[in-house]
DNA sequence: TAGAATACGGAGAACCTCTCCACTTGGCTA
DNA sequence: TAGCCAAGTGGAGAGGTTCTCCGTATTCTA
């Protein structure tokens, strides 16, 4: 079995300096997305983390692989929460309560979460989406079976529903309670 | 009062040699969007139409002024839908039927209808803008009155709705189904 | 038809992504 | 502790992009 980040249990650790330069390149990308959007320079990435373009490559092949690990913390946070709230009373609210986190957190990121949700996946990213997924499965499941939702809905759509709201409102800053208010509307839709 | 291609009505018209490279070009970035998405390049739309890359920047200095011109055929062919709807019998059934022509025509352009959507517009792309919020306000204006759509909900969040369901589903190709599944769900909310 | 105004186009500057490979360095082994 | 070598580095550079500038060519007007 694979381990989360897509590497094999079996392989070597990385060497001191990789783990460092791995580190250094996730936050100089972290830096970078927030200021610059997905589309931030990767080259100019590589220069604040003080390494070469081609260590840059060598850790992360594609754009999309940078973005991923960049969102790990994100992600890893947001499935907590998706969590404590399956232990919760009130299946619907907490349903809400996820997914206006989600689109808060898609959102933060200038649409990287959703560049992220909407391509074709693969190694850590793949595994990004999955998790994703099933923190919202598992919600909308318990809303539905408790009756607060309706049952002809599935979780992917609602998702994707939501991670829509996040693209179209992504650089509209002049009307900054439109998100939450179009998420109120596809909430509306979703109780039925 | 400027007209609505952003050209002043003093102004002269165009020398002839500058309106054919304006058609050519437009025919060709036609050609290009549909084949590379709204990503295309403009070198390469500038080569294909015949004229060089200052001769393309100086008709249309951004990116989005080209998509603009390209999508005034489409987005006429939109209003004229919506002027039609606007004298049938059944408000709230031409509203979803033009929300659903709206949305295959935005996902039609790989997103490039939805990323003029949202762009902050000016001149041309400012005017497309508006007629299409004109249409989506005249036809949900209607179905209001007729009490067939909800009052509290605006004819701009409406629209912003299905532009992120066109953004969301532009790269899935693989459930074709979905975009119109969405769609559902949104005029479900709107019918209150 | 000649002059003025308008528009052309391509060379080139300044970026970008991504690759290759000579060199450096960390970690293991004797 | 010394030395070896696999792992990792980094930057030059190829080939792409966007966008500008300005000498030249074309169109319009008088």
């Amino acid at each position: 079995m694979a381990t989360g980040n897509g590497r094999a249990v079996t392989e070597r650790p990385l060497r001191a300096d990789a783990r460092r330069n791995h580190e250094r390149l996730v936050a100089a990308a972290r830096e970078a997305f927030a200021e610059a959007g997905p589309e931030a320079s990767l080259n100019e990435i590589a220069r604040r983390a003080g390494v070469g373009p081609g260590t840059l490559y060598r850790h992360f092949p594609t754009r999309q692989a940078l973005l991923s690990a960049v969102l790990q913390d994100r992600i890893r946070t947001l499935c907590g929460h998706a969590e404590r709230l399956m232990a919760a009373d009130a299946p619907y609210e907490a349903l809400t309560e996820w997914l206006g986190a989600f689109l808060v957190h898609a959102r933060v990121n200038q649409g990287l979460g959703s560049a992220l949700m909407i391509e074709e996946l693969d190694g850590m990213g793949a595994d990004c989406h999955r998790r994703i997924r099933d923190a919202a499965a598992g919600l909308l499941g318990r809303a539905q079976e408790s009756g607060a939702a309706r049952p002809d809905l599935s979780s992917e759509d609602l998702l994707q529903l939501v991670v829509g709201i996040a693209l179209a409102t992504a650089r509209n800053d002049d009307d900054p309670e439109q998100p939450d208010r179009l998420l109120g509307v596809v909430l509306d839709a979703v109780r039925g």
